[in-house]
DNA sequence: GCCAACGTTGGC
DNA sequence: GCCAACGTTGGC
């Protein structure tokens, strides 16, 4: 079982967004960066955990946590000439883009901010601080746990 | 809105 | 395969 870390612009998708879908989970697409697309096709794994962290907006940071209840897959909107996520080089025989679903699990008490993060020695090695614009990004067993200390509470 | 960092594209 | 130009992300 892993920990990845999720970003997300709350004003086009949320924490709460998720936690209010009727489905109860949700598919997690759109996803276009290569090294973001290889962790979503090679490692993560259902039954993963994740940290919600919420880009864009005031605060930036951790808002909570979600679980993965499928792994990678062909991101249906590449083939979509619709979608805003059409990729017209992308085939069924050969898809270019990959998504998960996730379902919610927790909200913290209170958000996990980007700046507490970085004043967190025990964090200075997450990808957060130093790759900052990868959208998926592996967190380790310490990192999750720290995390959730600063959170006030859980596990 | 600005700007730095970084990813992608395309000419050669 | 290199590298300049360009586009996007994201913190502030």
């Amino acid at each position: 079982m892993n920990y990845w870390l999720l970003k997300t612009e709350p004003d086009e998708y949320s924490l709460d967004d998720l936690r209010s879908e009727p489905s109860g989970q949700a598919r997690w697409d759109g996803i276009r960066n290569y090294q973001a697309r290889n962790l979503l096709r090679d490692a993560v794994q259902q039954g993963d955990q994740v940290l919600i962290y919420h880009s864009q907006c005031r605060p930036v940071g951790v808002a909570g946590t979600a679980e993965v209840v499928r792994a990678g897959y062909p991101d249906p909107a590449q083939f979509d000439p619709q979608s805003h996520y059409f990729d017209a080089r992308a085939s069924q025989e050969a898809p270019r883009w990959y998504c998960i679903d996730i379902r919610f699990v927790s909200a913290f008490p209170h958000t996990v901010t980007l700046a507490d993060i970085k004043s967190e020695p025990a964090l200075e090695d997450m990808v957060l601080r130093r790759q900052g614009r990868l959208s998926v990004q592996p967190v380790s067993p310490q990192e999750w746990r720290h995390v959730h200390a600063m959170a006030g509470g859980g596990k």
